[in-house]
DNA sequence: TGAAACCTTAAAGCCACTTCAAGGTCAACG
DNA sequence: CGTTGACCTTGAAGTGGCTTTAAGGTTTCA
């Protein structure tokens, strides 16, 4: 199997497995003699395992060590568990954060309802005076504008 | 007032401020016999916008919008409205999303209670089961990683 | 034969900064 | 006067997790 055809079977796009390969992610392919990677079900399923541990928003890093342990599995997995006791705290505190910083768009939001000029606009005042807000949590879990605005 | 100065009421550093002038978000300072960058209370004031609205999230992209608007207050600021109209949409998006991630993962945690072998730990077995997720929506909110890990 | 679909590499781009390197300025202290 | 140390300057590179671009090589099919 090319690279192409192992992208489709996994959903994602070679030049994200070329990545992976380079950060030592994801094992070298053998080559074929036009010099094409060529990939077994090992790889599909490792290459899986990787994208499932990117939907879950874990970062290349903590997939790393996932590996690891995958790679040894007589080891014992204590530092598994902690590593997703961990990343769930991460989520839960950043649905926090949105939490509040959506009721404070909304709260700002309301300030305006009608198109006025923008000198009267109670939107644009009201982020003239906000306080500004302290204490930015240590959650890793990031803001809002990770994937493409497609919309 | 010097940059560090002004870093310092605004509660930022000074080379985000300097960032900010190359990005053309805050206008250029004048400077001193030193060469030094010196600011008023009127860089202060839109460097604390700039701040506000970062906490809130909003791109740099939207904050050039938004500075727009305060620097034509005669204009309609319908735009602003609908501005912040969107960004609460990816905001909640966001929300919904992490929701979904969040029992997901604790489902994944459940079934590993033990130090056990990692050949037998239900989470590395539960990742590489688990079926890959669809329809990552198009929703600009990002994921689980974006300030430091300090914890 | 030749065009299209695939593959290769290396490098640059994305965002919103942060960090680094190498140096210049200024006030205070001995 | 010299020097220490806090502050400032610029430009370039690094962060993460890719994506995009450029410039080509290979394979397949008509």
């Amino acid at each position: 199997m090319k690279i192409g055809e192992l992208a489709r079977q996994a959903g994602t796009n070679p030049e994200t497995i070329r990545y992976y390969e380079r950060e030592g992610l994801l094992q070298k392919a053998g080559r074929s003699d036009g010099n094409y990677r060529i990939y077994s079900s090992a790889h599909l399923s490792r290459l899986n395992f990787i994208r499932r541990c990117r939907n879950l928003d874990m970062t290349l890093d903590e997939i790393h060590t996932l590996l690891h342990y995958k790679d040894a599995p007589q080891e014992n997995c204590g530092e598994v568990n902690r590593l997703l006791d961990e990343h769930i705290e991460h989520v839960a505190r950043r649905i926090t954060e949105l939490r509040a910083l959506e009721s404070e768009l909304q709260r700002l939001r309301d300030n305006c309802n009608d198109e006025t000029r923008a000198a009267s606009c109670g939107i644009l005042n009201g982020l003239s005076e906000t306080p500004l807000r302290e204490g930015k949590t240590d959650c890793h879990v990031s803001g809002t504008h990770r994937w493409d605005d497609r919309s």
